[in-house]
DNA sequence: ACCGTCATGTAATCGGTTACATGATTCT
DNA sequence: AGAATCATGTAACCGATTACATGACGGT
């Protein structure tokens, strides 16, 4: 056993679920990322079944199996899964991602960009209204969530900038 | 032949840049996506030379080996290529991508602002820097590319913004 | 008792990443 | 002539996506 494996962000949402909960099946992981990181990063979960078993082989999580009726599985990190997420939380690395757009790819390649934006723009405008929405509601002890969520609000706020001017709305003045 | 596959983003990328360019080997194509798609939408040369294969199986493009010498492939989007390639260009999705920053996944479970925003900050400030002088030197006439560029340079701006009221320099009023 | 949805997985396929490899040019 | 870099791929592995499947539970 504990065959090395490379962590991938897959593997630290995981680890980063099962720190904040301290033991938690697939399901739960599931329901826990729905309200919160999947926003901003989501996870299939049949990716959320196989990746706590690559961690458990890899020493990183424990696994306790339910005796009888449902024989769920039940996860924790090890010292060894919370001291690779400390370490990844404090590598304060420069690597940055790419816009990674299919909207933005499309213009690239020369598509019309009015329907284009009048399709995108109400998309972008109704997820803005959600994360204000959940901003409001998040206890402000939450700190990492609230950050994530100003840093997304920022970006649709830019999105919704962005394609209003191309949506043919030029002539009216845009308030944030 | 002619079996069906599913066309991902990667494949657009291979069929806009082959009809801009009429026809390329795959080492053209890493040298024309290098300089220009690849600012916000990567594709590793490995599958600049496997995709256009997969295309070409399913009859997107067409392949001309040269015959003596280094006995390069050289494709063509044909017609079928063509039309897949409008077809994508004209459907306006309401489809968002996700941030999926790692630094804001980061962020969320826990990690320290301080040092992850002085790490981010000067890193986007030099990719801001580096589109707006891309953007200076783009003849007018390439509009999608342009508002591609444009685009990532509000994102980027964006991302000063927010990690800069992170990094410390809280004090200091900040302009774009 | 039945039906729908929730809960809980497994299987197969495939694209993408990483690493390896080698022939051609160009530079010193 | 030799070294370094450019040019041009191939191979292997593996994570992610998609689809399939079934048991439990709650309501009518």
């Amino acid at each position: 056993m504990s065959s090395e494996i490379q962590l991938t962000a897959t593997s630290y949402v995981v680890l980063g679920l099962l720190a904040a909960a301290g033991e938690a099946t697939s399901y739960e992981l599931k329901q826990m990322a729905a309200e919160s990181v999947a926003n901003f990063w989501s996870v299939p979960h049949s990716q959320l079944y196989a990746e706590p078993a690559r961690l458990a082989g890899a020493g990183y999580v424990s696994e306790r199996r339910e005796q009888g009726g449902r024989r769920r599985r039940h996860y924790a990190p090890t010292e060894r899964g919370l001291a690779a997420l400390e370490a990844w939380r404090l590598t304060a690395s420069e690597e940055l991602v790419e816009l990674r757009d299919a909207g933005i790819l499309r213009l690239f390649f020369g598509a019309d960009p009015g329907p284009l934006a009048r399709a995108q723009l109400p998309a972008h405008r109704r997820r803005l209204a959600a994360y204000q929405e959940i901003l409001a509601s998040c206890p402000a002890s939450m700190v990492g969530p609230r950050l994530a969520l100003e840093a997304g609000i920022g970006h649709e706020r830019e999105y919704v900038r962005f394609w209003a001017a191309l949506a043919g709305e030029q002539g009216e003045s845009e308030r944030g």
